[in-house]
DNA sequence: GTAGCCGATGAGAACGATTGTCAAACGCGC
DNA sequence: GCGCGTTTGACAATCGTTCTCATCGGCTAC
């Protein structure tokens, strides 16, 4: 019901070798200057297609963009950030989802769902910031 | 430096009688059914230098539209949300935040900021969804 | 191999929430 | 009441995302 194209599996090979989130526009850049040229419309359907399989992450910046990332961990985990350059680490908090379901038991609510993303300045990020306000 | 204005007060109005999440159109179009016709612009307006206040919760619903609600605490907190009717508990977890501290440091990240929402059927609406099931 | 069905593609238009523009309106301290 | 500077609002602009639809091209059956 899948067919295998050209764009698929190109857009695919981007997510391979990109490790950091990135949005849907972004991974249509990185297509077009990889000469492998897929249509925008293309990429969004393909990465909807994939996230409904499973098989990236999405989750949504504070701006409201969507960005994309094929995620290492395979099951339920949570992300750590960095609002600057989009590196990304993979945490999972196995007390965070006790305590969710515990809170929603608490108040009578039933099937219980999380988002959860934590945003921060990475490392090289912060000397980088810190080196411009110090100059 | 903050004027008050026909247009700010009947906003502050509707969010005291509003309970629930509600975005800045529905807000938008209350106010006009009640007469108190207010501009968009000035509606987003409002809301946002009430949220920068600290007066009103915004959050973003799973398609990416902005919701505010004024809130009963005051500080930091988190929400369980309704995904059926929108009924909203708010709640706290001093917990999540100092894992959330942790886990920055612990991968180098600084100025750790978190998103967490939680969303559930309360009890009404999941009474009202078994008994359709149900016959 | 190849005909042909039907999903996939892509250029561009459309969409929808939000923000910007700017002249006119109006709080507010005098 | 005056005047200044903020606020307003109709409308345009922005921008990520989705829709449209003519065309293309996997895939399968022969
Ligand atoms: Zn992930
Ligand atoms: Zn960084
Ligand atoms: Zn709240
Ligand atoms: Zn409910």
């Amino acid at each position: 019901m899948q067919r295998m194209t050209r764009q698929r599996s190109a857009v695919a090979d981007v997510l391979d070798a990109v490790e950091d989130f990135r949005s849907a526009q972004q991974l249509h850049e990185i297509l077009r200057d990889r000469g492998e040229g897929v249509g925008l419309a293309t990429v969004y359907r393909t990465l909807q297609s994939l996230a409904d399989g499973g098989e990236v992450d999405v989750l949504r910046t504070a701006d409201g963009e969507s960005v994309y990332r094929r995620c290492v961990r395979r099951g339920h985990h949570h992300h750590l950030m960095c609002r600057v350059c989009g590196a990304t680490v993979e945490i999972d908090g196995p007390s965070v989802e006790t305590w969710a379901a515990q809170m929603g038991a608490q108040h009578g609510f039933e099937d219980i769902d999380h988002t959860m993303e934590l945003f921060g300045t990475c490392a090289r990020c912060a000397a980088e910031g810190h080196r411009r306000e110090g100059s």
